[in-house]
RNA sequence: CGGUGAUUAGCGCAGCUUGGUAGCGCACUUGGUUUGGGUCCAAGGGGUCGCAAGUUCGAAUCUUGCAUCACCGACCA
């Protein structure tokens, strides 16, 4: 490719509204333009390094036995509404009507489709397993896109289903793909871990997420030291503490807290660490039945730990979702504000964190706003409470394996399977006729790639201060052409002419940049571009026919004759 | 959805307080200059100042409403 017939697009500039490392250098570098939020136009550099990651996915999944298939974007609403999703799910969903009246949506996900699909077209167990996959534009309409393809609303995936009639199947396709993903993020050359990961929303048991380490990630994970227990911060458990609860010394005593009315500020004023206080947090809680009520639940934590919302969200006592109470509504439950309240002498349930629990004498707020209590005790002061794992995990905290402590890191979630279970088969009452004749429900697994975010995660963990330094295998080019005046000097273009058509029959991807512009715009382009080889052609060296040869990531530089430097790239390319 | 902030040329920004019909740098065009790290000089093209209404002789500037975008939080395949 010539840069004179190409669309290069960089930019000096950093435009305003990008945050992060790989949105700036997307922008720069000429690989996306935003249409709206959330929504990007690929330009030919982008295009170029995502259908590279496309082509790997494709081959893993194609050589991991799965069949590539392509579903519609815009489906029906009837087959949400068959699975519960169309209630279920909220304005994630983009729904729309069409001149008929009908009800579609906009796709954001496969498994109603390719259930309907696999009910219809699968009839015997002789058939099964199968796994089928995508890779195509999906749909979710998030409040709040960010951080550019990271986090689109419209963004590049690639989704398996897999069938089975026995759960031992479905496990043994489950590792398949596993092993498929670890074989795609190894080839992309990103450094990855698979972590355990929560179900959530999609449903399902088993569940791995494959997360990009990069300080930007969305996500924490948690690892620990001395085994290969991996898991994101949502899933891990914070195990009881092995210490017995103190015996009760103090009497409780109310102090006055005016103006206190975070962690740190009773910290501050009582001086008393943030883990001997405990800060007490109101949940709607679930409904007893559909006449009752929804009324609240306490949640009780120390002080320095953090609430993980997932577990909560699990808990019996708590609605789902989980909803915090508003401000109107923990006056009317404790007569205090939000800084004031605590778990004593409280109406509603108390479910106490396994950390908070072994507290003794500690400090708590005294449901009478400006005030704390100081001494207080679970079962002398608080007779009824549960105890529960609510907390994040901490850096430090034993690790759940049993072996070892737990370090965080954070990560970018480029991977996720599920062993699915029933689920949507059973919703969708999708079953095959068994060994025995028999009408059986099938059981799933689904398997997502993040195609587009992946590119962004590469650029996380690929740059440096003049640009991208792309791995090899999804760079948009692999050699850039660098003439120095070429326009000036018939033997640099004539040199360079035949290296360009020399490398183009060997099948390189070339960048020619024959633009007559200054050796230092060409330089900093093909930097910002993360073109991995460079080839220098200049008067200086082209008197004892030689090139300068530079690596885009190592800076190493090599002076070589013009007629090795074929061979020399096929051996750097290999 | 809550909070904060922004919206003036393709990009980055100034002008707004104190109303008088728009400017700078980059990019773009032309000519020259320079040529191994984003040269320099000159001339030029490009903007209904996010939209609408209001106040005013006059609005980028003041008022109101709306829209869009970003960040923080909440939410989340």
């Amino acid at each position: 490719m010539r840069s004179s017939q190409y669309l290069l697009s960089t930019l000096k500039e950093t435009p305003s509204d990008a945050e992060i490392v790989s949105h700036q250098l997307m922008l720069r570098a000429g690989m996306i333009r935003r249409e709206a939020s959330g929504m990007y136009t690929w330009l030919p550099t982008g295009l170029r390094v995502l259908r590279k990651v496309e082509a790997i996915v494709r081959e893993e999944m194609n050589k991991a036995g799965a069949l590539e298939v392509l579903m519609p974007m815009v489906q029906p609403a009837e087959l949400w509404q068959e699975s519960g999703r169309w209630e279920q799910m909220d304005a994630e969903l983009l729904r729309f009507k069409d001149r008929h009246q009908r009800d579609f949506v906009l796709g954001p996900t496969h498994e109603e489709v390719i259930t309907d699909l696999v009910r219809k077209e699968i009839s015997s167990y002789k058939q099964l397993p199968i796994n089928m996959y995508q890779i195509q534009t999906k749909f979710r309409d998030e409040r709040r896109p960010r951080f550019g393809v990271m986090r689109a609303r419209e963004f590049l995936m690639k989704d398996a289903y897999s069938f089975h009639l026995s759960q031992e199947c479905l496990e043994k396709t489950y590792q398949t793909m596993y092993q498929a993903y670890s074989n795609i993020f190894t080839r992309l050359g990103l450094d990855f871990r698979p972590v355990l990961a929560d179900t959530g929303a999609i449903g399902g048991a088993v569940s791995h997420e494959f997360h990009v380490l990069a300080a930007s990630g969305e996500d924490a994970i948690v690892f620990s030291d001395e085994s290969d227990y991996a898991a994101n911060i949502e899933k891990a458990e914070a195990l009881a503490p092995t210490t017995a609860r103190p015996a009760a010394t103090a009497a409780k005593t109310e102090v006055a807290t005016p103006n206190a009315g975070t962690i740190a500020e009773v910290s501050a004023l009582l001086k008393v660490d943030a883990c001997q206080i405990v800060k007490t947090l109101l949940v709607h809680a679930a409904k007893a039945d559909e006449k009752a009520p929804q009324t609240l639940v306490a949640l009780v934590l120390r002080g320095d730990h953090e609430l993980n919302e997932i577990k909560a969200d699990k808990h019996p006592l708590v609605a789902s979702p989980l909803t915090f109470a508003t401000e109107a509504e923990i006056l009317a439950a404790t007569g205090a504000n939000a800084g004031s309240i605590g778990p004593v002498g409280l109406s509603i349930p108390v479910v106490v964190d396994r950390s908070a629990a072994v507290l003794a004498d500690f400090v708590c707020g005294a449901n009478k706003t400006g005030f704390h209590l100081t001494g207080v005790n679970f079962d002398r002061d608080i007779p009824t409470y549960e105890v529960a794992d609510l907390r994040n995990v901490v850096e430090g905290d034993p690790s759940p394996c049993g072996k070892g402590k737990l370090v965080i890191k954070r990560g970018i979630e480029v991977g996720h399977i599920f062993q699915l279970g029933d689920k949507y088969a059973a919703a969708m009452k999708a079953g095959v006729l068994n060994e025995e004749g028999k009408h059986q429900i099938m059981t799933m697994g689904c398997y997502g790639v993040g195609v587009s975010r992946i590119v962004a995660a590469a650029i996380e963990q690929n740059h440096d201060e003049y640009g991208i330094t792309w791995p090899a295998a999804i760079a948009p080019f692999q050699v850039a052409l660098v003439p120095m005046n070429m326009h000036k000097s018939v033997r640099i273009q004539e040199a360079t002419e035949q290296l360009y058509k020399e490398l183009m029959a060997a099948g390189i991807e070339v960048l020619f940049d024959d633009r007559k512009e200054r050796p230092g715009v060409m330089f900093a382009d093909m930097e910002l571009l993360g073109v991995p080889h460079h080839i220098v052609i200049g008067e200086r060296n082209l008197d004892e026919r030689k090139v300068e040869y530079k690596n885009r990531r190592t800076g190493e530089k090599l002076l070589l004759n013009l007629d090795e430097v074929l061979a020399t790239l096929q051996q750097q390319l290999k």
